[in-house]
DNA sequence: CCTGTTTTATGATTTAAGTCATAAAATGGA
DNA sequence: TCCATTTTATGACTTAAATCATAAAACAGG
């Protein structure tokens, strides 16, 4: 994360997008760096017949769509704004000039790519060998540390739709959803009307 | 790839490990910057019942094995020697040195990062809502680019396994045999005495 | 050159997750 | 407050890939 003052030095403007309106598209090449201001956005897939992957889901101060910027690559999925959102948008030329100028900040950047590459080897993993439940819970688990979830007197509150584990797991809905139900027989997490605790 | 010379000038040492040797666990904490002067290096995971996932597969010249490093967090899978391999060893005290010492170093940890990420995030899509024949064409037209797959008359050979390829792309043998074999039908690929070429 | 191991191969069978259909509950905008 | 949409839910059924069994070909080390 990178401080609004220093962005806006250097010719970081921020943009609004209103809920589910596309930031960019899989496929374009990037030109600008994304951070998000206030909001969330998620990047995802579509694959051939319309099902949805989700790569990853960003908050407020987090930015993302780094790793094509760098490679002058196409995007290799869609940023959708989840809800209502601001966003600082610093081309790339000002983006490679306000590095050059603060060399720490490459190490921020390169925590916060670590960080990502983390996640995502340790989902690949569940997605291609483990079974449903140890996906979900894995996915879970990860979320109390990284997403932005909240402790209240039952647990930490899961505050992802069926359908947002679904695509995030590689599942179905209807697989997700007696999923979920099984664990909580187990006992592994507690469903309080409707919502997931873990 | 940080070059031979300013590695050793930092304290780093070649190392050997025959073939199938473990370089590390998945699960303890890095303390080392490791770079391949020669041979090669596979990161993987097994899950509960012994099946592996191939996270990634590394060559000569370059590293592997850094977010876990630069994040204090335990390594999310193994590092083994696919054949005899002799490696840079760096501590990371030294690295993070050499670091601050070179700040361009920073921006090619940066690229470096970047494309794991981009070749993670193709495959997570590719794996978790693909079917087998396009999972394992995308394996191999992202390794024509990025692993080093030789051009003869016949297109590239493909140098990985049946098995391999399943490791990487969440499938098995079996059915990574039936797929190669329906995308030769199909005009994908050649099987030329067994080999596959692209 | 032999021999044990790895890799490729194929057919039969099983099974777990996907698909399809349907609906109640919850949510959120107008 | 009403109504359309989204989310959660469940049962029946289908299916694609996994599993199991078996074997031939290729390879690698002594």
């Amino acid at each position: 994360m990178i401080t609004p003052e220093l962005l806006e030095k250097h010719g970081a403007l921020k943009k609004s997008f209103d809920k589910n309106q596309v930031i960019f598209e899989e496929g374009i090449f990037p030109s600008n760096y994304f951070q998000i201001f206030l909001g969330e956005v998620k990047m995802s897939n579509y694959n051939d017949d319309g099902r949805e992957f989700i790569q990853g889901i960003f908050y407020k101060n987090q930015s993302f769509g780094e790793p094509p910027l760098f490679l002058n690559q196409k995007y290799p999925a869609n940023a959708i704004a989840v809800e209502d959102t601001e966003i600082f948008v610093l081309p790339k030329a000002n983006f490679m000039k306000l590095l050059e100028e603060n060399p720490k900040i490459s190490i921020k950047i390169i925590e916060n790519l670590a960080q990502r590459l983390y996640y995502k080897s340790v989902m690949a993993a569940e997605i291609s060998t483990q079974e449903p439940e140890h996906r979900v819970l894995k996915l879970i688990d990860h979320g109390i540390v990284y997403f932005n979830f909240k402790k209240d007197k039952n647990g930490y509150l899961i505050n992802f739709t069926r359908q947002q584990i679904g695509d995030l797991t590689g599942l179905r809905v209807e697989t997700v959803i007696r999923t979920i139900k099984n664990l909580e027989k187990k006992g592994e997490l507690k469903i309080i009307n409707r919502k997931v605790y873990r």
